[in-house]
DNA sequence: CATTTTTCAATCATAAACAATCAAAAATAA
DNA sequence: TTATTTTTGATTGTTTATGATTGAAAAATG
């Protein structure tokens, strides 16, 4: 295996696990222990990696202090633990809408072999769908191209004639009065729309998103399910009022 | 084996797999291991892909020059001719459909700096179109893993509430008598309806495409004009009557 | 805290890949 | 045809990547 692809892979691990020891890419790459440390340091020197004892994690690109490093890995994690209990939530059989964004990106590894449908506004999600030979389908609308997400009222009328199971979102805002926000009033819409198309709609959040307001209103605390981990208790008797919020443990 | 041929396939090769060694394009091309170096040395000093430590891989090109070596056939520059006759016609103001397919694609950079809108079911043009900064509407439906083209029913139903300017479109056969086809049945749906939802429908097709006949019809000679070049006076004489034909020269 | 286990970086021999060179073969020109 | 240039494939010594081994360092265990 040539060294590029061998990085490749090891990203590409890292991208749908976000922790990965040496043996494992040991497995996966089928070298030796020696080339995967080496190319582990040549990736933590490109800064897309960071190593950690047995292994690799992610890095986030921000190169602050230390603290926030680590506080960025830990987000990551935090994403992937949320992203598999949410993936773990789909049946067979089942037609679900998957919102543009990472965390429920990061579902899809997790969807494989159901056979399920899923309607998506994210074409950046599509890669990963066919990969995992998920049936899917795209919502027509403008291409915004800075996020190639779908949205405008093109994909509004599109999106209104589905119906799901199960909706799984991102969010940037989640507060006790303003309810779930995001910054950009277009896709604010094409979420609060998919919300209102189940009855089951999850908010997919890490901590860092709780008791922040943003721009866009996307609808109110009891129109959805949260999915997070990692939180406060007083945060969580604050909000379990208003909602359902579900804490997975590590 | 000649050296033009085998550049080629080594670009294909890579467009296919990203990374390659020396080993398996000496088998590709039976070649030496000499030649296929000197090749690589060249081919980088071209940009065209970069060395690696045992082979080579690919660099990070635009989307549409990438394609464009995909495609390994001596018809590109026929194609590259059609496209950019047909961007041509494109005026400022325009609102037009673009089919998925390679000389669609080549279109692109043709359609610079003029504020139009495109509407197309590709997603593979996404790429292109936003690097040229041009406002583009994606119509709904089934993601075809395989080309990665949005078909299905409710393509069909999205795609109908457009009027468009003008539309673009590529073409697998055309012939005197079963006039416009194309392998998928699927695809040949929205093919022809897009011809129907505009009063300017062009076919880009090179000469290969002539008097072949394909699986599905799209549409029949008299309801688009065919783009074309290098092509037979004859072959002008029969279709004249059916339909427009425009022959681009060099 | 001491001990055991695992993981690590450094070193080294080996095998693979490399650039440079040269002669034969093929293509082109005279 | 012959002469000249270009392209090719084999050979050379050199460089690079790899995997095994080592003792040191770090976690895990008792």
């Amino acid at each position: 295996m040539l060294t590029p692809e061998r990085h490749r892979k090891i990203i590409e691990v890292l991208g749908e696990k976000s922790v990965v020891t040496i043996q494992e890419l040991v497995e996966a790459t089928s070298s030796s222990e020696s080339t995967i440390r080496r190319d582990l340091s040549q990736l933590q020197k490109e800064k897309k990696l960071k190593r950690v004892h047995g292994g690799a994690s992610l890095t986030h690109q921000k190169s602050e202090e230390l603290s926030v490093f680590e506080k960025s890995d830990r987000n990551s994690l935090e994403k992937q633990r949320i992203a598999q209990y949410a993936g773990d939530l789909v049946e067979t059989g089942d037609c679900i809408y998957l919102d543009a964004g990472t965390t429920t990106l990061k579902m899809i590894p997790h969807l494989k072999d159901r056979e399920i449908t899923v309607v998506t506004n994210a074409i950046s999600h599509l890669e990963a769908l066919s990969e995992h030979e998920i049936k899917t389908y795209l919502i027509g609308g403008l291409v915004k191209s800075k996020t190639k997400a779908l949205v405008g009222s093109s994909a509004i009328k599109n999106l209104s004639s589905y119906r799901f199971d199960k909706v799984f979102l991102g969010m940037n805002g989640i507060h006790i009065e303003a309810g779930f926000t995001t910054p950009d009033p277009e896709e604010a819409a094409v979420k609060g729309l998919a919300i209102s198309l189940s009855q089951n709609a999850f908010i997919l959040a890490d901590h860092t998103k709780f008791n922040e307001t943003s721009f866009s209103k996307v609808a109110d605390l009891s129109e959805a399910i949260i999915i997070t981990n990692e939180i406060d208790d007083d945060v969580i008797y604050d909000f379990q009022d208003k909602t359902e919020i579900r804490v997975v443990t590590p």
